[in-house]
DNA sequence: GCATTTAATAAACAGTGTTTATTAAATTTG
DNA sequence: CAAATTTAATAAACACTGTTTATTAAATGC
């Protein structure tokens, strides 16, 4: 009884541990410097017991991807509270673009990486946190547009537009390649951009 | 005389040939798969051949994204005559999704790797390619504004709201983050989505 | 106590960018 | 022409990478 039940804890125990080292590897090297091998040295165990635990590096970087919408949840649970629909629209284009400028490496497995879509393509599963997030996001702009006498507008298309206009910027900056736009901080350019964004879109000034 | 010139001349030749079966490489195996070893076997040299022609990868990375900008500008001379701004200016945003769409690999290499913004953060030089193409859209769009009756508007940061947005766009593709939004072809959704802009920006049905 | 299952590993495979010491060839000099 | 020097190319090493397979050691079931 108890047996198999103690195997089993100590089976998801170190599958824990691995994750959380691997979190650790992440936050110290990146995502460039993440290895099978450095985290079996952390574990101190070898590189192949990782693979009786999970299939492979995408499966291991998927998790962390989920760990990195956790994160930002967090940071916005208090915007989503926001009742002013075009605020709140703002509240999170604004705090998407600072998780993506402060966090590269969260950012970049989030949304630039392949390898967690790629387990994701394996087990026929969905990128449920994406669709989550966005769904929210188009219902905000469709509010949003409402309240700027926009309604006749596709929420959906406008949603896309300010979420691929917010991403474009973050990735412009990781790339160095906002330099030939101006010589003020990538993050001030950005933030700009995003409020004459706002107006233009939801006639809202921020 | 003629002596140090053919030495030049040879010299010359093999770092070209090098460039050029480089090309091969990227073009054959994407960015991932193009290694120093993978050249040096093309050119039939050892690998170390190639440090004693380029400083290492970042050098030959920053000059494929040169022949990866005159494949651009090559796609672009036609749309560059068009005299009417706001038709110019939404020509060059459907031109440049469509190269990066269809051209990964290129389009990685200039906007996204980190590699030849090291080389020429290194050499202490600009990114020119990026400067002068981004000018030319900032006075696009300057024109297209004033024809569209927001001469107010600053054209700069608008500049940057259609690249980013475009650019954005393109990425969420490549990195297969656009499945949440529609279940349409990327590509499709990607126009629709630009097109939706250009009336939003410069009240022009495209 | 023995057979079986489970868990962990060592070693191998096929790669990566880059540096250094060495060799072979070409050129210059006496 | 031969010897000295410069130049060009390389082999080998370093420190890594993800993943698989055959093997060993330990725990469990009977």
């Amino acid at each position: 009884m108890g047996l198999a039940e103690r195997k089993e804890r100590e089976k998801t125990e170190l599958r824990n541990l691995i994750l959380e080292k691997a979190k650790d590897v992440f936050l110290r090297d990146g995502q460039e410097g993440l290895s099978i091998r450095k985290i079996a040295a952390e574990i101190e165990y070898s590189p192949a017991t990782i693979y009786l635990y999970f299939q492979d590096k995408d499966e291991l970087i998927h998790h962390l991807m989920e760990k990195g919408f956790e994160l930002l949840t967090n940071e916005m649970k208090d915007i989503f509270q926001e009742t002013d629909a075009r605020r709140r629209a703002m509240l999170i284009g604004t705090k998407y673009v600072e998780f993506g400028f402060e966090n590269k490496d969260w950012y970049s497995i989030m949304f630039n990486s392949e390898a967690p879509m790629n387990h994701i393509q394996r087990c026929k599963e969905e990128w449920c946190e994406g669709i989550s997030f966005f769904d929210f996001f188009v219902a905000t702009c469709k509010e949003a547009l409402e309240a700027s006498g926009k309604g006749e507008l596709d929420a959906r298309i406008v949603a896309l537009q300010l979420w691929s206009l917010s991403h474009g910027l973050v990735n412009l900056s990781h790339a160095r390649r906002l330099e030939v736009v101006d010589t003020i901080p990538d993050l001030e350019l950005i933030e700009k951009t995003l409020e004459a964004a706002g107006l233009i879109y939801f006639n809202y000034k921020f």
